[in-house]
DNA sequence: CAGGATTCTCTAACT
DNA sequence: GAGAATCCTG
């Protein structure tokens, strides 16, 4: 137990109280991931069962390195806790549980693409002028309801919604929420926001289903609760309600997501909620130096609505904030890479101890040229998703009509792709058909003769559905990885992207290899968890449901150190030694949509609170004259936020004080070509240069290509047998022998017992 | 019906 | 500046 003599007061006092709720106000760098990291880990000393600790993070990442801590003071018994985030953890849930609220296991996730895309149909199909019913307003709006819990059916029955609407000339939002949520229900799909919804309506409906999960988690933790909308605090409260152990931890200060629905009322309800909850503020800050703490708490204090809260800290003031002002966009970024060039040098900083923090997306673009002309090696976190791009989307369509024939969504995406004839008018007739007929699209489909459709369309759709009925037969024998290769080959998808030879189409082959190895390597993830309801199902079903779950900080394998680049929202949780804050601008940060409203002036003062206090021992402030806004010139006055921060612990470097420029390499590098392929080759790396996040590296699938594992049948009880990653070991135990699910236990030389099923275990006997 | 050219629209953050 | 929608032609 000597984890606990690293802790100061309040934090023991967070780890150790178990009396019931607990709300920990966290300041930034105050050790709260490490407090909760310790409070399970005490908490499973003290003799809960892990099976029984459910914790909720805020991505998939957060929960794997805690798990990883954990496992470090209480052993292996860590990979029993159930931990995720929200929505991968309720999805996990609704894969057992969803066949009662009517939808199949094998449901479908719709991300936000895919549901635009429904409700632009309904909005179609409706004869609505989709001027006046814009796509994103419409799903904005049904998104919120769904956050605050009001079903299509409550939202028709509400007068308040209904009287919005109708003074925005918009009565038929109603309608288009009714239709869009019948839509999925017939596509058996859900989106990100109804695993809230419908997770909540399971515990709601039914009692049964209420009183296991509360049963079964007899403390519930929360990390960023501040961030939590209403539908994740109504699932909480439920799920809390018999055992009242539950720790919510949080800053309001660093709350940045209310237009996503996030309400820092939670943490004034819980306190209503939970009059005997104990509350906790952690307010030493061990991560920044103390100009940067003040000029964090100064900043903050021009926000009218926080809890009373101070953050110090006991180290040195360290250097001041820097502030640099360029004439353009490509001017700022090319000063922020000579200074990593400056500072890599003088202090040797790692490039992974650089953060370039922005507001938007859309700057990243200056910044990753002038990095990539100083050949300083980068890594850009979200923007657009591997999984969003269109060849991925394609072949993704194909694999989730596989597994859930009903989701029509994906199958319009495949009908006519790779092209085999069949257009805009052959589609609306399906689609008529479907309708009157009440039938899913994939029934019309199979009875296409009934049609009556010119004989070579018939012909063309019967091929195809003879094709994907093939791919379904072989689902059940095959992995996921066997039938995903398939079909990519059968389909032509594979053959047509190898034969565009053009920068764009070798980027896109290179993607869907990656794809496939992805599938690979989550089919050869061959641990297993006993006695877990939700176990590790290595079905196509559940990597389909896990791929859109993905944050874009959960695909992290590099190797090489590189400047890492995000938006605020996404360096949230993170800590880097140097920060630069670029495009401090006025309409830009704060943004220009949120001028009109001090609550949304305070969310962007709080967003850049979350960026100051990122940094460790440097913070780079910058704003440029002009900046290309949609294609066009804008010129940029400087952030009214700047002002807030004390001007003794700022330093503003002039244009004349400029670095001598070290020499430029590589400036021929056609940048326009090379954004669009998707893979920048810098000539001083080993390995290509990642843009966005489209590869995942894939470390055991090519270890080893001469290894050649044994037949399950030839592994017994006692043998000595080979794992790609995990080594040598001998088989102890075999349960269900001679089934599609045979499991051994096995003891690894190198990394203990294991118990994998045989099937996917690749194991060679020696 | 496919494919190319042109015009239009939308530009905040994320599961 | 990019992607979607629309128009036009073969």
């Amino acid at each position: 137990m000597n984890y606990l003599e690293e802790l100061n007061p309040p934090q023991l006092e967070a780890v150790q109280y178990t009396n019931g709720p607990v709300l920990i106000i966290a300041g930034p760098g105050s050790g709260k991931t490490r407090v909760l990291t310790y409070r399970i880990a005490y908490l499973i000393e003290q003799g809960l069962d892990p099976f029984s600790i459910l914790s909720l993070t805020f991505t998939n990442k957060a929960a794997k390195e805690m798990r990883e801590r954990i496992s470090k003071i209480v052993g292996s018994e860590a990979r029993n806790l159930f931990m995720g985030t929200f929505h991968s953890v309720f999805a996990r849930i609704l894969r057992v549980e969803a066949p009662r609220l009517g939808f199949p296991s094998n449901f479908t996730i719709y991300d936000t693409v895919d549901a635009k895309s429904v409700i632009k149909n309904i909005i179609k199909a409706q004869g609505l002028n989709d001027k006046i019913y814009k796509v994103n307003h419409v799903y904005n709006r049904i998104s919120s309801a769904k956050n605050a819990l009001i079903t299509s059916q409550q939202y028709a029955q509400n007068q308040d919604m209904i009287g919005e609407d109708a003074s925005t000339g918009k009565p038929k939002l109603s309608l288009i929420y009714t239709l869009y949520a019948k839509k999925c229900f017939e596509n058996g799909a859900m989106d990100f926001d109804d695993l809230l919804l419908h997770f909540y309506r399971l515990l709601k409906l039914f009692p049964d289903a209420l009183y296991k999960y509360q049963n079964r988690f007899k403390h519930v933790l929360v990390d960023e609760f501040q961030d939590t909308n209403t539908a994740q605090y109504e699932i909480l409260k439920l799920l809390s309600d018999i055992h009242h152990q539950i720790t919510v931890v949080g800053d309001d200060a660093q709350s940045i997501y209310a237009f996503r629905g996030a309400t820092i009322t939670n943490i004034l309800n819980f306190q209503k909620d939970y009059p005997e909850m104990h509350t906790v503020k952690l307010e030493q800050n061990y991560r920044s130096s103390n100009n940067i703490v003040k000029a964090a708490n100064e900043l903050i204090k021009n926000n009218s609505n926080q809890f009373e809260k101070e953050i110090w800290t006991s180290q040195e003031a360290g250097k001041p904030i820097q502030v640099f002002k360029t004439v353009s966009d490509n001017e700022e970024g090319k000063k922020v890479a000579d200074l990593i060039f400056e500072l890599k040098m003088q202090e040797h900083i790692q490039n992974n101890d650089f953060a370039i923090l922005y507001r938007t997306n859309a700057q990243s673009r200056a910044m990753e040229e002038a990095l990539r002309r100083r050949n300083i090696p980068y890594k850009i976190y979200g923007g657009l998703s591997f999984y969003q791009r269109k060849e991925i989307k394609d072949l993704i369509a194909y694999l989730r009509i596989l597994v859930n024939p009903q989701e029509e969504e994906s199958l319009r995406r495949i009908i006519n792709y790779p092209k085999r004839g069949i257009g805009n008018t052959t589609l609306a007739k399906i689609t008529i058909q479907a309708s009157e007929q009440e039938k899913t699209m994939w029934q019309v489909l199979e009875n296409i003769k009934e049609l009556g459709l010119a004989s070579r369309v018939t012909t063309v759709i019967e091929d195809f559905v003879t094709m994907i009925n093939s791919f379904k037969t072989m689902l059940k024998e095959k992995n996921a990885y066997d039938v995903a290769i398939h079909v990519a080959k059968t389909t032509k998808v594979l053959s047509e992207l190898y034969n565009d030879k053009t920068v764009e189409g070798v980027s896109r082959y290179e993607n869907i290899q990656e794809l496939l190895n992805g599938i690979k390597e989550f089919v050869e993830d061959d641990e297993v968890i006993e006695g877990e309801e939700f176990a590790n199902d290595k079905g196509l079903g559940t990597y389909l449901q896990n791929i859109t779950l993905l944050t874009s900080a959960d695909d992290d394998k590099d190797d090489t150190p590189r400047v890492q680049m995000m938006t605020i929202h996404g360096s949230k949780g993170l800590e880097f030694p140097v920060v630069f804050i670029v495009g401090m601008e006025e309409n830009l940060f704060p943004s220009a949509m949120s001028l009109y409203s001090r609550e949304d002036l305070e969310e962007e003062r709080r967003m850049f609170y979350v960026a100051v206090t990122r940094a460790e021992k440097h913070l780079f402030l910058s704003f440029a004259n002009t900046r290309y806004k949609f294609g066009n010139l804008q010129f940029s006055e400087p952030s009214r936020f700047l002002k807030e921060i004390p001007k003794e612990v700022i330093e503003y470097r002039s244009q004349q004080n400029n670095i001598a420029k070290p020499p430029a390499v590589n400036t021929s590098t056609p940048n326009n070509i090379q954004r669009k392929s998707g893979l920048n080759i810098e000539k001083n790396q080993q390995k290509p240069l990642i843009r966005r996040k489209q590869t995942i590296q894939t470390k055991s699938v090519t270890e080893d290509p001469n290894f050649v594992p044994s037949a399950v049948s030839a592994i017994k009880q006692g043998a000595h047998v080979q794992h790609q990653r995990f080594g040598n070991g001998v088989i102890k135990e075999i349960t269900q022998q001679g089934t599609p699910n045979a499991m051994a236990v096995i003891s690894f030389e190198q990394v203990g017992e294991k118990k994998l099923v045989l099937k996917f275990a690749k194991l060679k006997v020696l």
